[in-house]
DNA sequence: AGACCCCTGGAC
DNA sequence: GTCCAGGGGTCT
């Protein structure tokens, strides 16, 4: 589910409720999405003030005082949402946190796939997969971006997927930039000219920027901070609708499997090089 | 690059 | 029943 414009956006919605909350008792009814034993994590974490929730790639990184940093990855089906402690039971509820407020931080997660470490200072950036994670798309320039692909021999779509090569772009953003910028996924990226990729850069920043200032795209398991769908989903003009007409030319969408992950467009618009 | 794996549930 | 899904890891 969530990839860049999704967790930014619960990352900004839990900033606001959580910052200064102070972690009063922790439960852990599926703790496999610890990367410790639950004790551990609780007595860690239990007392601990939040200072503040940032953003990292498609992580979620809730800083805490004394030192302590939590990283939470929601992959497929992840939700991470402040509620109020007489909410109804919420389903595949894996983290609870209890909030000094009387709130609490809810991790649910139908298909189990997400994780939640803490780390001491210091030791998440020891982390491999945060380690080996790419540069932010809305931190650099085109040059760097063009030169993160130029060159490869592999599909332009895989690439963008790629975490170490460029952080935070997944399923839904790469078909929706690609399509904006009218390159086919299946082109690689040793074909694709200076100006496709400014053209791509520039695409991919809009797409991401539109996709956050409408709380990300809820098209199943997605819900911000507060348990609201999103609304970018309504502005698709690729990803999902194989079948469907062009958005630009009317030709009829396609979908093709591109490294393993389905990917939707244009054969008019996104012509093969 | 591709084939699986982790898991659950909705669509068909 | 089968296939599919916003992710990432591990094997050949």
């Amino acid at each position: 589910m969530p990839e860049l414009p999704e967790v930014e956006t619960i990352a900004r919605g839990l900033r606001r409720t959580l910052a200064g909350r102070v972690v009063t008792a922790v439960e852990a009814p599926d703790p496999s999405c610890l990367a410790e034993g639950p004790a551990s994590f609780a007595s860690r974490v239990c007392g601990r003030t939040i200072l503040g929730v940032r953003r990292r790639a498609k992580l979620l990184l809730l800083d805490m005082d004394p030192g302590l940093t939590l990283a939470v990855h929601l992959r497929m089906t992840g939700r991470l949402v402040a509620s109020a402690a007489a909410d109804a039971p919420q389903p595949h509820a894996r983290l609870v946190l209890r909030l000094d407020n009387g709130g609490r931080l809810l991790f649910a997660d139908c298909r189990r796939f997400g994780t939640v470490h803490a780390f001491s200072p210091g030791e998440l950036e020891l982390w491999p997969f945060y380690a080996a994670l790419g540069p932010e798309p809305l931190e650099i320039n085109a040059k760097q971006f063009a030169s993160r692909f130029a060159g490869r021999g592999g599909r332009i779509k895989s690439l963008l997927l790629d975490q170490g090569l460029l952080a935070g772009v997944g399923n839904i953003y790469a078909d929706e930039a690609l399509h904006r910028a009218g390159i086919c996924p299946l082109t690689r990226a040793n074909r694709l000219t200076n100006k496709h990729f400014s053209n791509l850069f520039k695409e991919l920043k809009a797409v991401l920027r539109q996709a956050i200032r409408e709380n990300g795209s809820s098209t199943r398991d997605y819900r911000d901070a507060g348990g609201n769908a999103g609304a970018f989903q309504n502005s698709f003009q690729a990803y999902g609708r194989a079948g469907e007409p062009c958005l630009r030319c009317a030709s009829p969408m396609v979908a093709a499997k591109v490294g393993g992950r389905t990917s939707t467009y244009c054969p008019a618009c996104q012509p093969p090089l």
